[in-house]
DNA sequence: TATTGTTATACTCTATAACTATA
DNA sequence: TATAGTTATAGAGTATAACAATA
């Protein structure tokens, strides 16, 4: 056919959100890099549990899209810091509850807050109405509307 | 302040870029894995090349924002291939003018039509509209509409 | 037999410093 | 001294298989 001779990659959708991204996320990596020693998991896992309350690492898994072996080293390494916890279910003794310690709930609200603050200085570079167009855009994507 | 209790991950925008980046690329990830065992930097040198010409290393990292230490290591991958040749140039003999191969050139078209194809399953998904919005908002992000 | 979570392993991606050869 | 490109190394992200404990 040759119709798509003058397909660029910045046309390309892949490539587009994948720089989109990495600018995106750059100065708050560092936040919660620098202030916690936190990778990317981990601090994904402490927000669920902060925001949502106590879980199995199943249930993270399932809300978050987050594979279990990810979440198992991540628990591992939030609960080697003492930001959370973990109980054995007595209804099925293969699952734990994790629970975030105090320390943990304020790592917690402390990212919570950079986050948001991170959030408002993007959308700031925005009209309400794109930002709306571009969140639900995104979701659809990612399949988050379902 | 206490004004950012219900912030969600899925309000979060790296967040929702991240996810979308890794929904939107995995199908295409594969065709240039398994059909000509490329890396994603060399298919976006490999689509450089074929897109724009022969040019230099720095070149192509100017225009596709990749570090000149992956430059190196994809040019070496795709050399080996026998996608690409060399050539000193003369004026600066630091410099190499990197040239696509007939085969460099085939699979360039293979993957810049498969490329296209998968963009446009992804439009199928919006409005023109919605479509041209979010691409926009992507650039802006990642600062390419400077 | 199936499920929850862990461990091992490998590959990909990113970042930085140190190096070479040329200028 | 500075620049184009290379090499070495480490850290981070992703994916899969195999495993132990429990159901």
């Amino acid at each position: 056919m040759e119709n798509d001779g003058d397909f660029d990659l910045t046309d390309f959708l892949p490539y587009l959100l994948n720089q989109a991204a990495e600018e995106a996320s750059l100065a708050f990596q560092q936040v919660y890099r620098e202030r916690y020693g936190m990778l990317r998991t981990e601090w994904r896992v402490l927000f669920h549990l902060g925001r949502y309350g106590p879980m199995t690492a199943a249930e993270i898994g399932a809300r978050a899209r987050i594979h279990k072996t990810k979440i198992s080293r991540a628990v591992a390494a939030l609960e080697s810091r003492r930001f959370l916890t973990r109980a054995r279910l007595e209804a099925d003794r293969r699952q734990e509850e994790l629970r975030l310690t105090v320390a943990g709930q304020r790592a917690f609200e402390d990212l919570r807050g950079l986050a948001s603050a991170h959030n408002d200085r993007l959308r700031a570079g925005f009209s309400e109405r794109d930002w709306q167009g571009l969140t639900r855009s995104l979701r659809h994507l990612a399949r988050m509307d379902r």
